[in-house]
DNA sequence: TAAGTTTTTGACAAATTCTTGACATCAGGC
DNA sequence: GCCTGATGTCAAGAATTTGTCAAAAACTTA
């Protein structure tokens, strides 16, 4: 299960998040001061952290800033008072991922907090992952399929990654471009193609009926495990 | 939909924005020039503003102002080469929203622009719905329908998930060709008819006689959940 | 620089989806 | 109840999307 820390000092705020975390099936963690707040994140980094800007013995912003130093792929999602846009650029600054103003609708926040979820990766829970006969060693950046080593060029491995790491779910040719190639050098969407093609003749079974790499016609492509 | 007005003149970053952009739902309009720009703005005014700092004809600084005169709730975002000597508390007083510097993370702007779009914030939608023996998963494109899935295409997919997300609500014909086409290609409204006669025929009890895809006569479509 | 590798592009065929128009049927106004 | 325009339904053709290959371009490495 998923833990959300909450770093807030307001009784009735702490409450509200209870109750619009909870029933979602997130564990909420409440700190009540900017020190709490760093000790039970390093006790046990969550998967998310919601942090009041305004907080006694250490104000948020040194702990959004700790708190990138410590472990910076935990998400965190600001909430302040007012909006105030030197904050605002600070904070994006010093690596919050979001920023809400009180007071927030609950449903922004909920949708707020699942795309930072979703943005995270797992593969910290482990190195390697496995289908049919084929083993992907993400650190080692090693495929090895039916005890034979696979080699897979840098943009191929990357493109796998990213579709394991985002197994099932449908992703965009746009969205592999964004994610996978990035900004300065952006070619055609067919080039997209031709990865998933040299993926499928290395790592499918029956590279023309594709189990794992599958075509979502008119929208992408997704990972099956 | 959401338009984002993008005042730019290299056409790499053009491309890259539409890129990032579009896949998310929003609407890209590029200006090549600084008084395009303003034209279009004052056309018809976007959610959003991005802005490139170094545009021919008038100056990224001047737009600024001058759209903060007009309008002065429109966010804007600016981009500006990393070279540029940059006072922030000057760009910030002339009234941009947030800046960027070049080369820029898609990932970063992404974020930077959903802060800036705070204001406007769309209903968040839950990752799945389900009505008598159907559930549709979003992110993963998915319906099953009394445990076997069921294959709807990408625009039967895109027609459910705005029906459904304006449940209640008709919907005209003409509402539908626009938001679920789009601008560009914009096909007979028999068209849409059809995609409704195949939700049906593939979600429905009895096609024949729909309860959730209902017909409003001389008026459109609605979803009843 | 040159050889080797990887990435990107463009062409074409194949697969799939979308659109159109015809005709049947239905709802609502008179 | 009849008439008119709106909607349901179907299937053929149009259009789009994707698979696949090979060559060009870009990048690495020696």
């Amino acid at each position: 299960m998923e833990r959300i820390l909450v770093i807030e000092d307001d009784l009735k705020v702490q409450r509200a998040l209870r109750r619009l975390f909870e029933p979602e099936g997130y564990t909420v963690e409440v700190a009540e001061d900017g020190l709490a707040g760093m000790q039970a994140f390093k006790l046990l980094p969550p998967a998310l952290v919601i942090l009041d800007l305004n907080l006694p013995k250490m104000t948020g912003r040194d702990v959004c800033q700790e708190i990138k130093k410590t472990a910076s792929s935990v998400p965190i999602i600001v909430l302040s008072a007012a909006s105030d846009v030197l904050d605002k650029v600070l904070l994006l600054e010093l690596g919050a991922d979001d920023y809400v103003t009180k007071p927030f609708s609950p449903r922004e926040l909920l949708a707020r907090a699942r795309v930072a979820l979703r943005r995270t990766v797992k593969p910290s829970a482990a190195d390697s992952f496995s289908f049919d006969e084929v083993t992907i060693n993400f650190p080692k950046m090693e495929v090895v399929r039916s005890g034979a080593e696979i080699q897979l060029t840098s943009q191929e491995f990357r493109t796998a990654k990213f579709l394991i790491e985002n197994s099932e779910r449908v992703i965009s040719r746009e969205e592999l471009l964004n994610e996978v190639w990035g900004y300065q050098n952006y070619p055609t969407t067919r080039t997209v193609d031709n990865h998933i093609l040299k993926l499928r003749q290395k790592l499918e079974k029956d590279p023309a009926n594709p189990v794992h790499f599958r075509t979502v016609h008119g929208a992408g492509y997704k990972f099956v495990p």
